[in-house]
DNA sequence: CAGTGGTCTAGACCACTGA
DNA sequence: CAGTGGTCTAGACCACTGA
């Protein structure tokens, strides 16, 4: 399925550790208390909306009649040539709006057959894995980092494979700390292709992170994600400085550039000190 | 910042719990083995190209440019007028093909000034929140659940903060359990503001599961998401099955429709049996 | 001022679907 | 076959920027 919006995303430092409501309360009041969004400053602009654009107005009207549910999902919704009729535009014009509703995931179009209401509730939601560094220094945090190792290794055959390379290669291998405000939030285990960044381990990781290293010289085309809960190793847990019974949000991530396999990472977040935020709107 | 890409998601669903590797390993090999990524079936059917529209051959030369570091971030690409003599199309083609580039986020346009390639790696990339039933189901897998609780309550002050409500107003509250193939995946809370969907508690959830059913009563047009990895309470961990100290995967999702909160969920998954995936391709 | 992007028009040809 | 969407053209007017 495709979804294209336009989505802005903020991430959520949680410093102090979240209470540890008593399991005892009623059901009512515990699930009250966790499922509380933390406050937001949303700023919210709304632009002023001033002189809107003919493609801007068709696509308005059909927004605001798919969300009160005049076209239910699946049913059919004007042709060009009506809503030409109806608005007086172009049929270019028309075609721009049903377009862009149809990247954006409302509508469901097909040549020779028409435009169609989307099963909005079959698309699945977005949420984005935002870059750490970025989003501490840019809520005017301190970002810090400790290196703990950086090293070329000969690879294992499981990462052979998933870099599509002879076991017992040289690959480079660091692990990194990454500090807001001097509070662990990261531990970032990455491998990286020799091949695509070659001066990779005599970068200082404290001046420019890897990933922004790896972006300056290899423009990131392709990638992999995977987030799930689990718990640190004991190693992680010592870097972090939590308890190895910590759950953790670890986020996997495989970069590649025209099928040439560039990184491999592992982040370990605190699940107490990190979250997942998403904003989402049409 | 926005992020707009064509974007294919699966939702992986583990049901051997995690191998546990001996913590005692040399780092490297304790982190090879983590940071596998699960096989993926890859069907990649690799539509034929056959034959190009005009617009599409723009944005496919300027893409390949792109990646191959022509337009460093930041530098100024060639403007309309030029692309349509080198072309030779239209304006109007060139236009199309540098507008979804922009609206992909690989360029940045500005009126009077001229295009320029976008500073990529600042663009945090995006992670689908799938619809839980409908990847059990679309997986050949068979989805069942338990509803172990549906009923009217007296909203806390928390609660009716969140709803735009006054406190004690009568909210719907819904606890229940989803399985795939009979195995716990996630326990849902979930409060529903009954002024959107009146009958949701006289819903057979056996037979349409929540999110389906306020899909049907409200279409979906705003949310508020949140993921993190924390612990189970006591009661979900019991409901779930799994230890009180299992590392879980927590998604809140807030929804309304202009304004109007519809629901707030709070979504539980044992960390050994959920994992979000996402695939990200240009 | 020249150069840029933002948008629109009126017409066109095509591929596709379904009666 | 008529109706649909997919796309293109050649020209146009505009707002905006920076010299």
């Amino acid at each position: 399925m495709t979804w294209r919006m336009r989505f802005s995303v903020s991430i959520l430092v949680v410093y102090t550790c979240l209470v540890n409501y008593k399991e005892e309360q009623t059901s009512t009041d515990t699930y009250n208390l966790k499922m509380v969004f933390p406050k937001q400053s949303t700023p919210s602009p709304r632009r002023d909306t001033a002189a809107q654009a003919p493609f801007a107005k068709v696509k308005a009207y059909l927004m605001k009649e798919l969300s009160t549910g005049r076209w239910p999902p699946g049913s059919v919704m004007p042709s060009e040539p009506e809503l030409v009729a109806q608005f007086q535009v172009s049929r270019m014009t028309v075609s721009r709006a049903l377009r862009e509703l149809q990247t954006e995931g409302f509508v469901t179009r097909v040549q020779g057959v028409g435009t169609f209401a989307a099963h909005l509730g079959l698309v699945s939601s977005t949420l984005t894995l935002p870059d750490l560094q970025h989003e501490i220094v840019s809520s005017g945090h301190r970002h810090s980092v400790q290196v703990h190792m950086a090293q070329e290794e000969r690879c294992s055959a499981a990462l052979a494979a998933e870099f599509h390379l002879a076991e017992g290669t040289l690959v480079f291998h660091t692990l990194v700390v990454h500090f807001d405000n001097g509070i662990a939030m990261q531990c970032e285990d990455r491998f990286v292709n020799p091949a695509c960044a070659p001066d990779y381990l005599a970068t200082d990781f404290n001046q420019i992170t890897p990933t922004v290293y790896l972006r300056t010289v290899a423009p990131l085309w392709e990638a992999q994600y995977s987030v799930e809960a689990a718990l640190p190793t004991a190693q992680e847990a010592a870097l972090l400085g939590v308890s190895a019974a910590t759950p953790c949000l670890i986020v996997l991530r495989k970069t590649a550039n025209a099928d040439v396999p560039i990184t491999l990472a592992r982040q370990v977040h605190p699940g107490d000190r990190y979250r997942l935020n998403g904003h989402f709107k049409p």
